[in-house]
RNA sequence: GGCCCGAUGGCGGAGUGGUUACGCAGAGGACUGCAAAUCCUUGCACGCCGGUUCGAUUCCGGCUCGGGCCUCCA
């Protein structure tokens, strides 16, 4: 059985699928216009792991996951206009490289990435539906979604409507009924990338993609939607008022997860004034993915995690006793108790916790895979990438010296290996090595 | 101001009404030419004040401190 922590209900709840040969969950993917940092990556890699604890309590087949690509908003407009190039070169551009880092951390691709620019189309038909049930409004060109049309509106966030009112703190436009209305679609200019619509040239909100798409892929209720908590208002609970409106009152997602954010408080990141760090900045400093997953995933999802070198170093440190545990070992049978972590609102420090007391490095492997790690072996993950014979070659030297009880020598030959971050280890056996 | 989280040993981080996870770092020992790795040992933790209780870190209330969000940031 597998409890989730509900946004919606604010306690954790028992997972029971609509249908357990097809359950649908979507996560809000990335808007891009520029490399995603590492903390866009927590989602990623959280709802990655509850997507293979589901695919294995319920089977491989039985999960439709989609994680969407936002690819037409301002900012992205922006982008393009600085470098002047067409905002496809920005976004496939950027597309491919969150693709590229998520990767990096093992995450599994989706079953589905969607595009906002593709279901233009389909975000089109959900707006007119609005308009025609008496959920939106067109004003100065824009369609505008009547919050007050919506008697649930702030049934995720918990908010009423004065207060929504009272925290507007942007300038609200002049043509909104309600500060609270948000667009669904916005007139564009003729420089600026649009598509033809009943209402004018134009593109679409940010909300409305995500419900249009959600509709398209998954269906009008879905299992799970997921995100970041910095989503969950306004964002998604403007997703929720316009796929129930769009939908008789059907209600959106029956869980909603939300993950903590990520800070980058630590000493010297603090100074740049972004304070971000990217994957790719990541592993030129010589962190493996591997790292960098199993950092992700030390906090549990929805607390907040504290980004820092000591954190990346506490990671590798227990992946390496990990994989010295694990070896070359084939992948055998699950653990149980690394499942039930999981299973318990994706408890992952306690499913680290459990990996470090299994004794058989099969089960060790196998269980592993539940959080994507340890799929390499041991053999790869200590000396993947390093020059065999070079290495080989100077163990051999320094062995001779040891042999003449030449320590001078032999330690002068592990000193320099160890510059190029080669271990020397000697067992019984023999020296061994690995990279640092 | 509004809404919502959190506070556990040097650090990270689970969990529990009463027998104090786990990891990292540290200390001592074994091993080693010296290291590394490994093994053994070790470590007066539960923010403050009340309440409930035979008993609270765990439940309830208050306080203090920290964090997040409040119209397009995962």
């Amino acid at each position: 059985m597998i409890r989730l922590y509900d946004t919606m209900a604010r306690e954790k709840r028992e997972f029971v699928p609509q249908d357990p040969e097809r359950i649908t969950m979507y996560v809000c993917g990335p808007t891009v216009y520029n490399r995603a940092h590492i903390g866009n990556f927590r989602p990623a890699a959280v709802f990655d792991v509850l997507a293979r604890l589901i695919r294995h309590t319920y089977g491989a087949n039985a999960l439709v996951y989609a994680r969407n690509i936002t690819d037409i908003e301002d900012k992205i407009m922006a982008a393009a206009a600085a470098e002047d190039v067409p905002i496809e070169a920005i976004t496939s551009r950027y597309a491919a490289l969150y693709e590229q880092d998520a990767a990096a951390l093992g995450v599994i691709p989706p079953d589905v990435e969607p595009f906002a620019t593709g279901h233009v189309g389909d975000i089109i038909a959900m707006i007119e539906r609005l308009i025609a049930s008496g959920h939106a409004y067109l004003a100065e060109r824009h369609v505008l979604f009547d919050v007050a049309s919506d008697t649930t509106y702030g049934i995720l966030s918990h908010r009423d409507m004065e207060s929504m009112i009272a925290g507007a703190r942007v300038d609200v436009a002049p043509y909104k009924r309600s500060p609270t209305d948000f667009v669904l679609w916005k007139p564009s200019a003729d420089d600026q990338p649009g598509w033809e619509s009943p209402w004018g040239r134009g593109r679409p909100g940010w909300h409305i993609e995500c419900s249009a798409m959600i509709e398209r892929h998954l269906g009008e209720t879905i299992d799970i939607h997921g995100g970041g908590l910095d989503l969950e208002f306004p964002h998604h609970e403007n997703e929720i008022a316009q796929s129930r409106c769009a939908h008789g009152g059907a209600p959106l997602a029956r869980y909603w997860m939300h993950n903590g954010m990520l800070s980058m408080a630590s000493d010297k990141m603090s100074k740049s004034l972004g304070n971000i760090v990217t994957v790719d900045q990541l592993l030129a400093q010589g962190h493996r993915g591997e790292v960098l997953r199993f950092a992700l995933l030390i906090g549990q999802y929805r607390q907040p995690l504290e980004w820092s070198d000591q954190l990346i170093a506490q990671a590798k440190a227990t992946l390496d006793g990990l994989y010295r545990s694990v070896g070359n070992a084939e992948a055998g049978e699950l653990d149980e108790g690394v499942v039930e972590a999981l299973s318990d609102d994706i408890n992952t420090p306690l499913a680290l916790a459990r990996l470090n007391a299994i004794e058989d490095p099969r089960v060790l492997k196998a269980s592993a895979a539940l959080l994507g790690l340890l799929q390499s072996t041991g053999d790869e993950w200590f000396r993947g990438g390093g020059d065999s014979a070079a290495i080989e070659q100077r163990i051999a030297e320094r062995a001779a010296a040891k042999q003449a009880r030449d320590f001078a020598t032999a330690d002068r030959i592990r000193d320099e290996l160890k510059a190029d971050g080669i271990i020397l280890e000697d067992g019984p056996g023999g020296t061994t090595w690995r990279r640092e």
